[in-house]
DNA sequence: AAGAGCTGGGACAGCGCTATCCTAGCGATC
DNA sequence: GATCGCTAGGATAGCGCTGTCCCAGCTCTT
């Protein structure tokens, strides 16, 4: 706080801002048509709205976002819901986002919910409160509570990852791909490579990781070879130390495996550097894939090969999407599929 | 947007937010002695504090971030600037200090500079039209415009990471630790291993990595075997990629060096695996040491000795610090050295 | 030619708070 | 006891915008 010394500015002007008052009055025009010219609300005369822009940059006149919110009720903050800033991919996402958000004036805040409903209600909550111009958010189940909040908040909002509700008819808007189906072609791939083995392993037990279970599964089924003792599930946080000792407990509880999908790159690089350290040769004893394609796994021994996710783009495009439905305009599909791209490595 | 449906609420109240004046009416004061009340401003009767707390709890009262920004001309926004996102490193700053913002109700709105100065400027200007209350930024080499900026916006400020500006006397506040000096303690260990011809490769060169590679020229110098040409820099961005190939051309064009410190865990990850590639032994031919220890670098093969630094504790004690000096306490001491910990593992 | 509809501009009342000013009441001072 | 603070409350004017209402001036009907 700077002391209280005489200011030889008037009383009420101590903020060095330029305000729309003033531009309009440089412009010759009302407060209003100014508002209206440099938002391009309404009809203005071209005349006017080039006097108004001429004057706004004379000034170097930049809107209040303070006061803007209070008039209009709606901020130029974009809330974006992540789980975890702990995965790459998730960082991915709130980046892309972030960048596309950003070009178009909005704010990002960003709040990480690590995975658990109730914080989601908590920062849902509080987030909210800024009448924020629209809302990204990972996944596709949430609390009641929270679809409650969402919906009376009347806040426009998009899905990301996920396409459909794992539950019931797909509403709303969301952009990702078909885990399950990305989770089929992986395994369809391992089994052309003549594996019959396949187990599954998986941590950090969300949706998108159980969706890719369930691809797993459905292509071993059609190829006659489920086995349901397979899968190894763990709930604890994704890791390449977890991912180590998953694959350590694999291979000596059922030698017989040749082949592990991990639902994450970074318990498959964790099982890559596990073989490695026992001696255990990939893929010639077992063959070991991962998903998301992060950072490295193209480095790792022998490069993995994984399921290249478009989470960029993700972001990107959900983003896009978002400040769409802000404008009012639906998109031309409301779950956009992006895809996912099988990345054939060494590992397999 | 919802449809124009005639609204059975009065025109006026259409947002379902419950108002100071509300709260005021119920406790029977003004609406002066209820927001006094409420932050704990002035002095108010006990009594009346009392009823007010009551009555806003009751009504479930939550303050409208824009209407106390626009009428206080300080929002609930805290602008935290970090250089990228893609390093583990900034994100365990950022989840730190935003974690410790949102418990004392404040808002964090983040900047990524990409290293770039006109970036950082740029986001500056537009963090600062929010009126943050306070500012949380990366580094202590800024662009004299950027300086400007947040000279002339009377925000408070707190720097990550680096304690000391690099050159002339250090002024404002910082939370950090003694690059120089984790540089020279990991060169002194490598010097105390035996190791004579001890390499520096660096990427993404910003002003903590220099510091680093001071510490490293100094410890070299104290000992007698500093080598000017055992210096590789590398401007691109880290990667483990980058780290296996300046790995490859020092073993290739410097066969003779014995220790390799990595300026950071990234690069030296990316070593260790180009060497097992190669099946150059480490530490047996040669020593590798990284920086930061990163997720996995205990995970390595063999695990990477490194330079643990505090950054989550870095990101919570500044924002703590903040959030001081947005209350108008001066802090204990305006540098704060978090230290650090050299981790010895087995790769040195 | 009168009415109806439309267009584009201005006036103005807030949005929900906080900062500032003002004042009644009280004890201390001389 | 008159003057002077000092404290703790209230009244009120904005903060800088936008949404709404209003109206002048058109064009277009019939």
């Amino acid at each position: 706080m700077p002391a209280d010394r005489p200011s030889p500015t008037p009383r009420h002007r101590a903020t060095g801002r330029v305000t729309l008052k003033e531009v309009s009055l440089a412009a010759g025009v009302s407060t209003s048509t100014a508002s209206r010219a440099l938002r391009g609300e309404r009809a203005v005369a071209p005349e006017l709205i080039e006097r108004v822009q001429a004057a706004a940059q004379r000034l170097a006149y930049v809107p209040d976002p303070a006061a803007r919110a209070l008039a209009s009720r709606h901020s130029d903050h974009v809330a974006v819901l992540l789980p975890l800033l702990s995965n790459a991919l998730f960082v991915d996402l709130l980046e892309a986002a972030q960048n596309t958000l950003r070009a178009q004036g909005y704010q990002t805040l960003m709040g990480v919910t690590h995975y658990d409903r109730q914080q989601e209600e908590q920062l849902l909550r509080e987030l909210l409160l800024h009448r924020p111009a629209g809302l990204l958010i990972t996944g596709r189940d949430h609390s009641p509570a929270s679809l409650e909040l969402m919906a009376n908040s009347r806040v426009p909002c998009v899905h990301l990852m996920d396409l459909a509700d794992s539950s019931g008819p797909t509403s709303g808007y969301s952009v990702g791909f078909d885990q399950a189906q990305a989770g089929a072609e992986m395994t369809g791939f391992l089994l052309r490579k003549g594996h019959r083995r396949v187990a599954f392993a998986a941590a950090q037990l969300d949706a998108r990781v159980m969706q890719r279970m369930s691809g797993w599964r459905s292509a071993l089924q059609a190829a006659g070879v489920y086995d349901p003792t397979l899968e190894w599930l763990n709930p604890a946080a994704s890791s390449l130390a977890l991912g180590g000792q998953m694959f350590e407990q694999i291979v000596q509880q059922r030698p017989a495996v040749d082949a592990i999908f991990f639902c994450n790159d970074d318990l498959a690089q964790g099982a890559l550097l596990a073989a490695l350290r026992r001696g255990i040769r990939v893929p010639g004893q077992v063959a070991i894939v991962g998903f998301n394609d992060l950072t490295g796994s193209d480095q790792s021994l022998p490069p993995l090969t994984t399921v290249r996710t478009p989470r960029a783009r993700i972001g990107e495009a959900a983003a896009q999407m978002l400040l769409g439905l802000i404008k009012g305009q639906a998109p031309e599909q409301p779950q956009l599929d992006l895809g996912f791209e099988l990345i054939e490595r060494g590992s397999a």
